[in-house]
DNA sequence: GTTATCCCGACCGCAGTGGTAGGATTTAGA
DNA sequence: TCTAAATCCTACCACTGCGGTCGGGATAAC
């Protein structure tokens, strides 16, 4: 089974691409999409998620477009992928309550034995959060460099 | 997001059930099913994905029903994972190719550049798989016994 | 005013998921 | 030998979310 959307596929590539130019020159969704051969249309939706998480700023109106709202190296991927594709869980049923990180199961909230499978779905949560944490978009944004030949998309 | 779909719970409370049972005694579905309060024709199915993954034995007829095909200790949950909801891939484009354990991202393929994606999704599986495989069946078998026949043991 | 761009909401086909229905087959036991 | 209990199998269904499109509105540079 796949754990993430092609929409975290997306807005991760977009924030490499937005990381590979300097910081503040706005770049334009049709560049990107360009770029990475995906689909204009689509990609305004995934961009918008990363706005409304404060990932990328936005300039409207003509030569505007999107940049970084922070150094990439002050960017962790668990930040983009909840963006998203929400907040982590390996169950449904694993919800976050209000500010706290907590989590709670509800299958077993009624007969109050508590889920065995829980301490599972913890331990691999974990793990993902973790790999996430540890992982900058700056560090993306360095292998993308070295693996094109061509700085790619910058002049236009 | 999240990562399993309740096939998993489902399977792994089961897997959970068979094993505080006496190995070789078969259990009947029903009986879990009425333990845990699933749908027992759902059941049905799921059990059917760890019969063929060869995690369960089974025996018809009256009186029948099923048990672990191995000791509890020798069951890693990626396994059991596994049978229910196919291979953990972070992404759809992760493919398991044949027989070796190779991974290949279709994306990239015709520009040959690369992912910079892939590093992060590789990162986060590693993170998966090895909080399920340092897992056992038994573990979870004994923490189920703590949670549910000893309240006054709980402690925490 | 034209053009380039962000922004927004509605819509759509598809696949997978959780779940049900109904029956066929096998076996233990009366 | 009949019956009940169980596995096994196949088809079906409603719902949801996802990937994606479309049309249009707002805004800013030139």
């Amino acid at each position: 089974m796949a754990i993430f959307s092609s929409r975290s596929e997306y807005g991760v590539r977009l924030m490499v691409e937005l990381g590979r130019q300097e910081a503040e020159r706005p770049v334009s969704l049709k560049a990107i999409s360009e770029a990475e051969n995906l689909p204009l249309a689509y990609l305004e939706q995934v961009v918008a998620l990363l706005r409304k998480a404060d990932l990328v700023k936005s300039a409207r109106g003509a030569h505007g477009g999107y940049w970084l709202a922070r150094p990439a190296d002050q960017i962790t991927m668990d930040e983009v992928v909840a963006a998203l594709d929400g907040a982590v869980a390996p169950m449904e049923c694993f919800a976050p309550t209000g500010g706290d990180d907590r989590i709670l199961c509800s299958h077993k909230a009624d007969d109050g034995t508590g889920c065995s499978t829980k301490m599972l779905w913890t331990r691999v949560q974990g793990g993902v959060i973790s790999s996430l944490k540890r992982t900058t978009l700056a560090e993306l944004v360095e292998f993308s460099r070295r693996n094109t030949r061509e700085p790619s998309t910058v002049a236009a």
